[in-house]
DNA sequence: GATGAATGAGACTTCATTCAT
DNA sequence: GATGAATGAAGTCTCATTCAT
């Protein structure tokens, strides 16, 4: 790694870190030069505004949930809820985690985004969508296994299945970032259960 | 009504309309004042800051919720899931009526300024989860009567039911203002039968 | 005179004194702030951004054109070449004033800010060019009479020899500015005559 | 040519050009890097500063001036009328093409920067004055030829009607570059034979 | 000989808020 | 009771230039 491309790699992953724990409009692009120490000129060097740089940090973000969260659920096993157990299972695990740490849920980087942006900003609109785009795929990969096994008793359009999976798992996280409550997020398993139809 | 209270009144429904159509933070003071036009001078009359007016627009936005959404569709009807089924066709015809005049869904007042505000002031958050707990206590009170009356056939503490619920149809309006489609907001309708167990 | 209009004629005349004698990109909104001694808040109560205050300086410099040195030449005596000798003569002095005080001639702030920005602020460019037809129609005006008294014996379209005299003039004042040599503007007065075919 | 030479004539070219088409504080060195497709170090290796690029670009303009325009006149023709009719009709050409190309004139490369610049930078204020000192030489050869010759009727001092010529020129292409029409140069022409007394 | 990285000052503009009338 | 004026901190972004390879 080039140093251009560490300077580069320590802003964006300051920007995700201050993103997500307060919001866009509240980090200014000061606080991030102070705070990835460097000077304001190299930010613009590398990022041709605050906009592109959340761009890239949503990129980014997706990235490493993708890798992290639903790549690794996946490879642990081959059966679909467990999968998807380990999927909450690790959401929670990381809000847990800023509980402990901060005192409060962060929320889910994407929606936090999405709220605070998505009618102001179309090109942060757009790539929040395909981020969803993205998880549906997945939640749609697994109840399509589970339903083909028998495991899942409801039978549904597989995109509109995950799209409400997807509901319940973002209303999760939106109340437990109100309610500084990361426990609410295990509540997602079982109702996502009675949601497929599984024993 | 005094003049006061009407100018008090006019600032009040332009942050309740800013702020929803855009965001807390993309709305300045200043702005606020052109729309409503009163004078800065007499904004600071009524409102102790920006944050105040926050404050005061979630109170009159929670009064206004139950008052047309949630108690008008509970005196339509003694049938739970109609009930129900009231409260969402309004939030979605809401949302419908914001998309044909805007080009896009507006999504819930609520959790846009939790998302946005959460983390940085506590008194809105404080404020956001009590209007929750409100809503929370009308999902409980349809789930208790279905459930008293043979309609859901799903056992579960009444609470953790509504709290479901919530997660369903936030999460949908989450979804509908990402992607452009208030559509998406009648899902919550079957989802949410599922998850009562409504035949 | 109440206070705010008092407040802004400070900034307007101080931007018209900076941008004269420097130039509109070498003065900065700080630099004119601190010069009119307002806070820079108070600048953009004022005026919508540097450019906007850049045009009402241009209107200002065109009102004091007229009034001190067209409309004062012109009601001074009823000879077309007195006035324009008188014209002539009061561009000279002011230019003269600026070198005795400062070393150099600031030029013509039309032609300045002209060259300067003509290719980039439309707005600029637009404005100045009816700066000049409003000369023009001094210099028409002067010509015409002349012709009809046979004091000019040169036939000409009149606004085409009005152009020939700006051409003149803001040709010595170019060439005054950068030989920082005032007295080359008095030389415009015989160039004149011999334009106009006065004896 | 060895490839310094080269890469240094590229980098002068590149600012000939955004100098004139813009101005100069409207081109950042930036800028030209990008344009030139050089490295900013290596910007800085061929020349001290940016008002040293400028410096050259004027030395670079001249020379280009004096063998493109007035020697190529010159060598045309032996009568001076013709010279001069030659020197006009080339700068009309070239006003006329970046009309043309650009749609707006760019007006006299030097005008532009003393007009810009004269008071701030003495160095280009400098160097501005000697090259109208330069041409005034060229005109005030065609003065004494057609005086000569007889040609030219009116007597004067030769530098000083060789300036008068200078100030109708500039003050056309001033007008040409606010009114954006190249054909007013061509005023210049029927303008000076009246300044000279050519019949 | 040339490149890419870094710097710090300063550009224009907007902010929430307070003050004087 | 209400208005217009003023404030100073902070916002995003660009600048000419220098440094370390």
């Amino acid at each position: 790694m080039k140093k251009g491309e560490k300077t580069k790699a320590i802003i964006l992953e300051t920007g995700r870190d201050l993103f997500w724990k307060f919001s866009f409009k509240d980090i200014s692009v000061d606080h991030i030069c102070e705070t990835a120490e460097v000077n304001k000129g190299t930010f613009y060097r590398y990022f041709e505004s605050k906009v592109d740089l959340c761009l890239q940090v949503i990129d980014h973000n997706y990235e490493m949930m993708i890798k992290d969260i639903f790549e690794r659920s996946f490879s642990e096993t081959s059966d679909p809820i467990t999968r998807y157990e380990g999927i909450i299972r690790r959401i929670y695990n990381l809000q847990k985690g800023f509980y402990d740490d901060e005192g409060r849920c962060r929320g889910c980087p994407f929606v936090n985004l999405a709220m605070e942006l998505a009618n102001q900003e179309e090109s942060i609109r757009k790539k929040l969508n395909k981020v969803y785009e993205g998880m549906i795929e997945y939640f749609s990969e697994i109840y399509s296994q589970a339903e083909k096994q028998g495991i899942a008793t409801i039978r549904s359009d597989k995109n509109e299945m995950a799209r409400k999976m997807l509901y319940v798992l973002n209303g999760s996280l939106v109340s437990s970032k109100i309610g500084k409550r990361p426990d609410l997020i295990l509540e997602v398993i079982p109702t996502t259960r009675v949601l497929l139809g599984v024993a």
